[in-house]
DNA sequence: AGAAAACAAGAGCAGTGCTCACATTTCCAG
DNA sequence: CTGGAAATGTGAGCACTGCTCTTGTTTTCT
């Protein structure tokens, strides 16, 4: 098993990936050239295709890592907090969020930016393209748990209702319709706000964008999610 | 002015610029190609670089169009609102971006997309990247003065007083602070959602996604800007 | 009418992803 | 321990890309 092959194979493996993230990190993962990176590991490029089928799979599995690492990142900024401080684990949270993204910007932006049209996302990438949306599951279920009720208002329209019947049990999860928009919107929101900073779409707006986005965590905390201290 | 050669040149380009989002469209902008372009033409190649004087000139200039064409769809939204209709002007401005970005997807993505890294905008892409935020400005502005008030907390910190002040400044309004953190946050909640939902992290959670940003939209407009009917 | 400017074409350079035939190395079973 | 199979590495080659340069043609403007 731990073969000569299979751990060579495994350190090759690592070091494409790696000088991968590093050209995709300076020149975009448009420019991402499998045959530099041959040449800066003194290897014919045609070997990259016994470690990778192709320069669309080599990108897949970063986009896979890049998952597990966002989550990662969230998990652990959720476990640093009491279980019961509701509050304080969604602003761990929040704030983990956002400075995973500004510590690997194009991570981010492999994975939160446009995808190739047509790009169907491999079976492989949905497990791991969940996890770090879990975290905040489960915190809008203590939430709900410990008593936190979510006082936004949910249109009166059939067609809201069932839908989201639909989104609870894609979602695997049971909660107050009210607490779950406001989950939903409160995380698009971070999302939102982060893309537009890494993207580059409020340079001129904010001197000091990092402030402005706990304000937003702490006001959506508090209004949508009805978590004040 | 009108000659014969500045016509052809206008039609020429514009046949280009069509081509090139017909490509983006299929493809992605990464694939974008001026050689095929050509072919497409039935000219030369070379030809390409007596009207653009390159692939990312190309791009930039339907960028601009972009962002114009989306300012277009949210001013004109707002405009067959009237002008006290606070609460109708927002949720119109709302389904406008979702709309507009549903019917152009690859133009949307090509905006609000992972910038090339170290991409520097240039400064005619500036202003009319503006437009369409300024919609949602003019609307605070005018809730406002209508009496309307964001009841959101903001914190009390000194560093957020500031960089508010600076904001204000930079965005070229007066407002209470707990309007503009209202309305921007609002503003990033939609852009969230219209992002998941294009770049497909929400495809197995939502039946219909459109619902779900209406509900987002109204919810958000009379919880964060107070503008219930 | 003639000079200047704009346009178009084709060859060519350096780069890309990817394939294939071939040589070498490692592994594993008889 | 050895021979065959599997994995790994190589270099040539194909079809493609953005872009440049020289050459020739066409339009415009004085």
């Amino acid at each position: 098993m731990t073969s000569v092959r299979a751990a060579a194979r495994k350190e090759i493996s690592a070091e494409i990936k790696r000088l991968a993230r590093v050209q995709i990190a300076s020149k975009g993962a448009a420019n991402l050239s499998l045959r530099e990176i041959a040449r800066e590991m003194q290897m014919a490029s045609s070997a990259m295709y016994r470690y990778f089928d192709s320069r669309d799979q080599l990108l897949t599995e970063l986009i896979i890592e890049n998952y597990d690492n966002i989550a990662d990142a969230v998990e652990q900024a959720d476990a640093k907090c009491a279980r019961d401080d509701i509050r304080g684990r969604w602003l761990a949270m929040a704030e983990s969020l956002r400075t995973w993204a500004l510590r690997h910007p194009s991570d981010y932006g492999l994975i939160f930016g446009t995808p190739v049209p047509g790009y169907a996302a491999p079976p492989d990438t949905v497990d791991p393209g969940r996890r770090y949306t879990n975290v905040l599951l489960r915190l809008l279920v203590d939430a709900h748990a410990a008593g936190y009720v979510a006082t936004v208002d949910i249109p009166p329209a059939k067609g809201f209702v069932k839908e989201y019947k639909h989104v609870q049990s894609n979602l695997g999860i049971l909660l107050p319709d009210e607490m779950l928009l406001a989950g939903l919107a409160a995380w698009a929101a971070m999302f939102g706000a982060i893309s537009f900073e890494l993207f580059g779409h409020v340079d001129e707006v904010f001197t000091n964008p990092g402030i402005h986005y706990s304000a937003l965590a702490h006001m959506l905390g508090e209004k949508l999610l009805g978590i004040s201290n």
